[in-house]
DNA sequence: CTTGCACCTGACGCCGACGTGAGGTTTTAG
DNA sequence: CTAAAACCTCACGTCGGCGTCAGGTGCAAG
């Protein structure tokens, strides 16, 4: 598979590939002629690494995570690694959560006293 | 309250604090010899601030929610705002979830399989 | 053969939330 | 009064994950 197709089917630009590739993320046979080749399984380990991003990992920490990812296996090192970034995760998401709790009261607020025209700046509500 | 003490107390750096004035995110009053002046409740709303860029928003988007974080009312362009930006970080969470997941499966296998000597490429376990 | 699309390698641009000086002023302690 | 700490305003630097343009090459169709 090309480059061009790897990027459509995992919804990828194609520079976003060539930078995974820079930072060796993914990598790919070359055809004679020098184009990219990816095997079928590219997919899902772009899908992966997008995943990871996602989740706040820098290029670097995922680079060094994909090896225990993809084989299951794990030195000393990685293992930390794996732990220090799950937990990471976890607190992200716990921030994420009492931010939401805010919005979610906030709405709630706004629902109970109702909405506010237009550049107005007093406090009554716009009743029916 | 001066600039330096409003740092410690809320637990970010003189630069942010004048960055957020920068944005219209926080207002100072001014000593007459031009130093700003932080009022007690300044604490709060710097935290409130770190809190909604943890979430993930942009100063842009804080500086329009903030009003009807503050006075519990909004217009009903701020309300849809609102809205987007609780679901916006309900979908981040869902992520987050996801690769939390797998990386909890990946300890999971690690742990099951066993660690790996340091520079081994092999796949057996370090038994006891 | 030629057209034309997909691909290639640099290499600079961008954006947001600050960090980090430089160079000067205000405030406070002694 | 003086020294030093804290403050002030520019204004440029950083970093990461790409976007984007420039200028050239590979490959399949007619």
């Amino acid at each position: 598979m090309r480059i061009g197709e790897l990027a459509r089917r995992s919804g990828v630009s194609v520079r976003a590939l060539r930078y995974y590739e820079e930072q060796s993320l993914l990598d790919a046979d070359r055809t004679p002629g020098g184009q990219r080749d990816y095997p079928d399984g590219a997919v899902d380990r772009v899908q992966l690494i997008q995943q990871l991003y996602a989740a706040g990992l820098s290029s670097r920490t995922i680079v060094e995570l994909l090896p225990c990812v993809s084989t299951g296996t794990a030195t000393q090192s990685m293992f930390d690694r794996l732990l220090t970034e799950r937990d990471r995760i976890g607190v992200r998401m716990d921030e994420l959560a009492q931010a939401k709790a805010k919005l979610d009261r906030v709405i709630e607020q706004v629902l109970a006293a109702g909405l506010t025209r237009d550049g107005a700046t007093g406090s009554a509500p716009v009743g029916s």
